[in-house]
RNA sequence: GUCCCCAUCGACUAGGGGUUAGGUCACAGCCCUUUCAAGGCUGUAGCAGGGGUUCAAAUCCCCUUGGGGACGCCA
């Protein structure tokens, strides 16, 4: 049996960190074991979901490198019945917008009202939410009290020419229990009278998500449910719907993925900083490595393994390695793995993934090939130091532009009685050089400061912040190379006239 | 309120009857070093509590506590 497994977001914002996971974890499934990976849009909230949310959707999955084996093409309006393109078998059930389903959805809620397993709810939202605030005021569960299950076909004619609009509800068992196997949480047990009789068919004609959720993974013939485990309480009201649909022969294996927590125990939400995969992607993180750090969120290896190849994430993962316990999003750890992940990377590439981030502070504009050999030379000399993509800017802007002395710095460093002295004299001593090259304005440093008979801690510190305006930054006399002879003594030409200034 | 899930360093986790309870991030110290990093070495730090079962419990069982989730014409 090959494995088949989707990812089912609904597209109501962009792709969030908890469900990159669970795309991951599906992605990841659905590889080892030479299954399909089927993306569904959920867009049955017929006022939240937007266009927008599903490119967002579409375009986080893409950028994490979990392509789709079957599902949508493009990111289409939503809200209709028509079809629109998509990769995987040109049948009935080949159609992976929710919203283009209705007519399947239909014919389930049809065969479960013809055999009195569904019925038509004439109460209004209003009313139900009455029924529920009573109950809640009782301290009781809130649940439909079953007004309408037992109607007689007359009154439902009666109803239904009242013009009163009816939801579609499934006759729950009022008693026993419904059992399944989850594969990460084991053996379950719930008691149906949990349950109330749940709308399944909304009155405009949508379905409902666990109705969907059930037919839909019928028809796709998904064979390996994983999700997060808020889905735990909805399982048994699915299992209960494939029963009474006949298909409880073919239902699919669950397995309910553990959460993820923000810093302080509670969901991870808005309020605990960056939650879309896309935020990560304009901070400068880089997909493998924000893809190694979800896949350590609830699994591991026997060994605690934590850098993975993406090849080696496919080979080594297996459900049953999943954690029942939910895990905290930490995202020291993450900037930690992105740093391991840019220092591995090559220069070259590292230069590449640059580019787009140069742009947007300004460094760069137009065609930059005439520049890429200078570009990675000075990249080279703060890789090791680089988190993020958006650093590479901050660390080698001193190349590009003149920048701002720092004021602390300059009260630090430079803001001492014989510095102007010192600094004329480096210039001297630069100017005298034939050779730029790193190892001849270090012995030209060292030099002066024998002369000075100083430390050559003097004579560097003053010259650093001079030159980059900066106590911190690359090995000074690599600096001084790259930026050349001409520019580095204009600098500190600046600097002195700057100190004499006031 | 009812039901469900979960519980090893601050965080991610390994370990699932006998371990000096291991690794990684973070933190601290030392080394390296012109700065900042990186790297190397070392260290601080954990089985939520209480009962059982057992010769032996972090590990199995029960209770308590704590945390999370679900109870929508949201998904």
């Amino acid at each position: 049996m090959t494995i088949r497994v989707r990812f089912a977001p609904s597209p109501t914002g962009h792709l969030h960190i908890g469900g990159a996971r669970t795309a991951l974890f599906n992605w990841l499934f659905a590889r080892h074991t030479g299954g399909t990976f089927i993306l569904r849009i959920e867009d049955t909230d017929e006022v939240r979901s937007t266009v927008e949310s599903v490119q967002a959707i579409f375009d986080g999955l893409r950028w994490l490198g979990l392509d789709w084996d079957e599902g949508p093409v493009a990111a289409m309006k939503i809200a209709g019945t028509e079809h629109y393109p998509s990769k995987g078998p040109a049948t009935g059930f080949g159609f992976y917008y929710q919203m283009e389903r209705l007519p399947l959805y239909k014919k389930a809620v049809d065969q479960l009202i013809a055999e009195g397993k569904a019925y038509p709810c004439f109460c209004t939202a209003e009313e139900v939410q009455k029924m529920r605030e009573k109950a809640e005021s009782l301290k009781r569960q809130p649940k439909y009290d079953g007004t309408c299950r037992d109607l007689t076909p007359e009154q439902r004619a009666q109803k239904t020419k009242e013009g009163r609009s009816a939801t579609i509800r499934f006759k729950a068992p009022l008693s026993g229990t419904v059992q399944f196997h989850d594969d990460i949480k084991g053996d379950m047990k719930f008691d149906n009278d949990q349950l109330d009789d749940f709308v399944i068919m909304k009155s405009s004609g949508v379905p409902t998500y666990n109705f969907a959720c059930v037919v839909d993974d019928h028809d796709m013939q998904i064979t390996h449910v994983l999700r997060g485990d808020d889905h735990l309480s909805n399982t048994p009201k699915q299992v209960l719907l494939y029963r009474a649909l006949g298909w409880d022969k073919e239902m699919p294996t669950f397995a309910h993925l553990s959460m993820i927590l923000g810093p302080d125990g509670s969901r991870l939400s808005k309020r605990h900083g960056a939650t879309s995969v896309q935020e990560y992607q304009q901070k400068g993180y880089l997909p493998e490595a924000l893809r190694n750090y979800l896949a350590l969120l609830g699994w591991s290896t026997e060994d605690s393994q934590d850098l993975f190849s993406f090849d080696e994430l496919i080979q080594k993962f297996t459900v049953d390695r999943c954690v029942k316990s939910a895990a905290t999003f930490d995202p020291q750890k993450l900037e930690w793995m992105n740093g391991e992940y840019i220092r591995k990377m090559s220069v070259r590439e590292l230069t590449e993934r640059a580019l787009p981030f140069l742009r947007d502070a300004g460094l760069i504009q137009g065609d930059v090939e005439a520049m890429r050999p200078e570009l990675e030379k000075v990249i080279a000399l703060e890789q090791e130091k680089i988190k993020l993509l958006t650093d590479v800017p901050k660390r080698i802007d001193i190349f590009l532009k003149e920048v701002p002395y720092d004021p602390e710095a300059v009260e630090k460093v430079l803001r001492k009685p014989d510095v102007p002295a010192l600094l004329e004299e480096s210039i001297k001593a630069f100017e005298a050089l034939d050779s730029f090259s790193a190892a001849a304005t270090e012995e030209a440093c060292k030099a002066l400061a024998v002369r000075r008979g100083i430390k050559n801690g003097a004579v560097f510190h003053p010259v650093r912040v001079s030159v980059s305006g900066r106590t911190q930054g690359p090995s000074l006399f690599h600096m001084l190379e790259l930026l050349g002879k001409g520019k580095s003594i204009d600098r500190i030409r600046k600097t002195i006239a700057f100190l004499s200034a006031r």
